[in-house]
DNA sequence: CGGTTCACCGTACCGGACGTCCAGTTTGAC
DNA sequence: GTCAAACTGGACGTCCGGTACGGTGAACCG
């Protein structure tokens, strides 16, 4: 990573974690440069203008976040025997992950954007559709090979049901911020394995 | 209602749709006077600042909200003859009321609140806990209830079980609001509703 | 060794947003 | 007719945010 990469990275780095303390419309570029030690034409070497800024940040985001939840699907299906098993054993260290985040408590960007609609331009707009879409896929993926192995008690919606993960997942945030609880996200995420779990096992 | 009254309660609901559709710190109070035909000394006339309106904004949703599951839930208890059937009709009335929003995709409040959580001082954010709290009260009364009279299949954590209400509605928003797809809150919240059936029902 | 590009710095500017102040005016209730 | 409530009008201060643009040191390149 050459100097410029490591100042544009610097700058993401702050950016997000004001971002999600405040909101995007909160968060000003004065505050940005004044953390990262750089002055503001500096910033506006890296991103042309505020919106840029959003873009890098949400795109930062989604491949942080797609390698981890790689990670820890991947994970999950060495643990056990078959699609199912290792969807639930997935589930598990995602909560596991999430109950032992440190210091403040984080949020979803996909979150705050969508909160802010009118802030940005329609890129970003659609790059947040898309993020969420892409989660779709990667759950209902994983949960069609499960219906295929294992016939579910009742006729199941793959795709609804992928959407209930990111559903838990940013509502399980909303609520444990909105009362400084930690434990409220990885508590519903085990809630919707067993909700899994009385859906598929017999 | 007086004519005080009638002009803050037009300011409060410019106000909400703004912030819904905005966030509050990209709300400015200018833009509120132009679209309620009134001036800025108008506006500080009724509320002190700008950290009073957003209380009285959350005031405002609270009571609506808290009006509005009371009804829908009542209702749902005068068409079944027991608790849980009450609670399974509650939850599907709640998922077509959600489905039959018109206009500009909704959102909630304390969402848009807790993403921006700096901007506010300490008696707003502790209100927005308490609306949380508030929920968790709300839905975990009425699974005691059920409780009791049905056995559950497996243990259950009430209010875990509670919050997963509130967590499906608020990441149901979420999912809805970044995908444009109003459709995904009632369904995320007949999943609910069909894990609480398999929780309880022989 | 001259030139070019990268990665910034310094500074100036404009408008917008919050908030204050205060004097004056309309409205409605009694 | 009086009084308080509910505003209007406009000036003012202050901060910040986005933008613009010219300069500059270091690094690389031929």
């Amino acid at each position: 990573m050459g100097r410029g990469e490591a100042t544009r990275e610097r700058i993401l780095a702050i950016a997000e974690s004001a971002v999600l303390a405040k909101g995007f419309g909160a968060t000003s570029i004065e505050e940005l440069i004044a953390e990262a030690g750089i002055t503001k034409s500096g910033f506006f070497y890296h991103f042309h203008d505020k919106n840029a800024l959003a873009r890098a940040l949400l795109e930062r985001y989604m491949a942080r976040e797609d390698a981890q939840l790689d990670d820890v699907f991947a994970r999950g299906r060495e643990l056990a025997g078959d699609p199912l098993h290792g969807f639930l054993a997935g589930l598990k260290l995602l909560a596991e992950t999430m109950s032992d985040l440190p210091g403040d408590y984080p949020g979803c960007l996909v979150a705050t954007y969508c909160y802010q609609e009118r802030l940005f331009d329609r890129d970003v707009r659609e790059l947040n559709r898309r993020i969420v879409l892409r989660w779709r896929l990667r759950f209902s993926a994983i949960l069609d090979e499960i219906v295929v192995q294992q016939p579910p008690r009742a006729p199941v919606d793959t795709q609804a049901l992928a959407d209930m993960v990111s559903t838990i997942i940013e509502g399980g945030l909303v609520l444990s911020r909105a009362t400084g609880d930690s434990q409220i996200l990885p508590t519903q995420l085990m809630l919707l394995r067993h909700y899994i779990q009385l859906l598929f096992e017999p």
